[in-house]
DNA sequence: ATAAATTCGACCAATTTACTTGACATTAGA
DNA sequence: TCTAATGTCAAGTAAATTGGTCGAATTTAT
């Protein structure tokens, strides 16, 4: 009874990492590893995948790294979920009575809408101003 | 990306052919598989955790079978699936990130709380009374 | 040039899933 | 009492998924 696989748990995380970080520069691999504790070589395959969702670009060579595609306000929980699994949003409804496909179907729907929540609002804001 | 496997699926099914069944009269493994469409062995050990869950009781012997062990509407769909899924529940937050801790906790509790419809909810009412 | 870093693809072991198989216990009815 | 119908239980298994590792190629800053 799993909703995600430690895939999309490790995605989020790293772009939790990247939406803090929010500079200019490129962070590495080794380094959003070590901030999220996550197996470098296996976050490796999990930042390609975001990659091909559109959701990081890269920079190649010495000093590159990820950086966000986007502003973190432009990136749902959801699409980095959906761009880290393999297996994305499968069908629940392995059953033919229309009842319960109906049923599956308004729950995947309902999942679906509690995950449209952006990135940025897992991210803690700078306390600007303190009086 | 899967909140439930095909065990948590077909017990849902299983427990929706009992309840529209609803007689006194035990509904047997071969009758409830043949009608939910579901591979008739494997029904079994999913009818066994739903009773061990004690959410049916069975009849051995020569016209044996299942009832659901208390009326539908004080059985919810999250206790059908808690009994079937064998690794129920388990922690989606496999990070010690407190902002995505909290995030996945949260996200559990509101699928939990979409699962506590009566299972009642899925069955449909016969229709009593025809102008 | 060379060192740092991403990229890509192949590989692997452990676990889980979705079943199947077979032996046994129980019961109704002839 | 016999037998057919049925639930119970414990193993076994093939395929898929998970959660990685490894190594080589490629790109880029200095």
């Amino acid at each position: 009874m799993a909703l995600v696989s430690s895939k999309g748990v490790y995605a989020l995380a790293a772009m939790y990492v990247l939406a803090q970080h929010a500079e200019k520069q490129a962070l590495s691999t080794e380094a959003i590893a070590k901030e999220a504790n996550i197996p470098k070589n296996y976050l490796e395959q999990i930042l390609i995948a975001l990659k091909r969702g559109g959701l990081v670009s890269s920079k190649r060579g010495a000093h590159g790294g990820y950086i966000l595609a986007r502003p973190a306000e432009k990136i749902t929980i959801l699409q980095i979920i959906k761009a880290a699994e393999s297996t994305c949003c499968e069908e629940l409804c392995r059953t033919d009575i229309p009842a319960l496909r109906a049923f599956w179907h308004s729950i995947e729907e309902a999942i679906e809408e509690l995950l449209k929540k952006p990135l940025s609002s897992l991210v803690q804001k700078p306390i600007d101003f303190v009086i």
